[in-house]
DNA sequence: AGTGTTTGAATTGCATGCAATCATATGTCA
DNA sequence: TGACATATGATTGCATGCAATTCAAACACT
């Protein structure tokens, strides 16, 4: 899912993506101090558009900067998860709550009903691996994007955007877990996604709202055990702690 | 309200702050296309800065640029204006709940009751000048960062701060009614701010959330005017607007 | 030895130059 | 006369140089 417009030749975007990447995907641990000239000679360009490309991340909130004394990769807490997630709870229950009041087309539903669909298939596979969790989180992923555009509200799609760039999002959610409880985990999913669809058919607006917002928190339990995952991810040591 | 921390001697951030407040103010008319030299020149510092900023003011959506076709001042239409006062009353109704299931400290009850006190004396004075409505927006924004406060979610105040960089927002809501509303409206909002800190106080949680929801759609209902007054004000050749 | 000061390397912040891109106006041809 | 191609001017995008600031280590001093 691309976050802004398409790619153009830009080198400024493709840095700003590229950083980006690399700070989700953990490839710069947390907390490390990041240099524009040592940026520069990383991805080959001038200091100018990494320059940009940060000051685009620290709006992002994933690099944080302190004025003349440069870049640090943003270090999530388990609170700032927590809180990030309540955000997002509550931002996912009003598109939900939208989607209910407004209707959707016949296109839409559809399209949700297959989400739901391909979703059973991979459930009831009973796979439990690396392709299966991916694909999940794909269609899980495309599942709310379908809600959120329905609720056909550009300013909350906007806020959602903003809230979703964390490192390590939703997939692997479920790799940490064992094994049974990556299945129930998805199972929980499903059921919630059936009863969603429910209520968005019928146009109770209050009951998907809440629907939606327990069900965007399921992360919050597991968000520990993700942090947990991160810190060892992160076996460098990230140059002591806080320094600012 | 800062958004940022405190002002450093930074030109970049002088300069953002700069068009920040133009935009805001309407000095810069919406749909203007604006050029890097052109800025530069007006605010007396090179390009460079003037990049950083836009870059910013992209972000928070206030600018709108085309990759190599520079930026123009956004449009806000009705509809913008709706979509986005819809998502601040969601968010300002989270922070109302989570300030009532959290609770608060003696001080920042305190600081709610002043704030109710004041508001109260404002309308008894039954004045309804400019002052007044300056006076009345400044409370009501300080009784809205308490609760923010209270509920103390970082994640969730920085999306409510992205939400709040509107033209022309809260005070002058109040300059375009007839007298008579305008002090309709501000008893209003004040019964609604007495039955918000009931609320909280007694940690209903749901119902502070949705007292806090109705109260924070109020400005739907003026959205109308407000874009016909802004406008009218875009009409007058924006230099005379002090600054330059 | 501990504290305050100074000096220097490293880095950010800003200005400017140049190439690439886009918009507009001009010219050519059917 | 109209549509297309071309050229020119303006503007953005990027690289680089230089001044200003910061951070850290060495030094002097109490």
């Amino acid at each position: 899912m691309q976050l802004r417009e398409a790619s153009s030749t830009n080198s400024t975007e493709a840095v700003t993506a590229r950083l980006r990447e690399l700070i989700l995907r953990g490839a710069l641990p947390q907390g490390e101090r990041v240099t524009e000239s040592g940026l520069a000679s990383l991805l080959q360009v001038s200091r100018t558009p990494i320059r940009l490309a940060l000051a685009t991340l620290q709006q992002e909130e994933l690099v944080e900067g302190a004025p003349n004394r440069g870049f640090r990769v943003r270090r999530f807490t388990l609170e700032d998860l927590r809180e990030i997630i309540e955000v997002r709870a509550t931002l996912e229950g009003m598109a939900a709550r939208l989607a209910a009041e407004k209707g959707m087309s016949q296109q839409q539903e559809d399209t949700l009903v297959r989400c739901i669909d391909e979703l059973e298939e991979l459930i009831a596979s009973g796979a439990c691996d690396h392709a299966t969790f991916q694909r999940f989180s794909e269609i899980n992923i495309a599942f709310h994007a379908t809600i959120t555009e329905i609720a056909a509200n550009a300013a909350l799609t906007r806020s959602l955007e903003r809230t979703t760039n964390l490192p390590f999002r939703s997939a692997p959610m479920l790799y940490v877990l064992p094994r049974d409880e990556a299945l129930m985990a998805m199972s929980e999913s499903q059921r919630d996604h059936k009863r969603l669809l429910d209520a968005i058919r019928q146009c109770q607006g209050a009951r998907a709202e809440f629907l939606m917002r327990e069900h965007a928190l399921i992360p919050l339990a597991k968000a520990a055990l993700l942090i947990e995952h991160m810190d060892a991810a992160l076996t460098i040591p990230a140059a002591a702690d806080g320094t600012f």
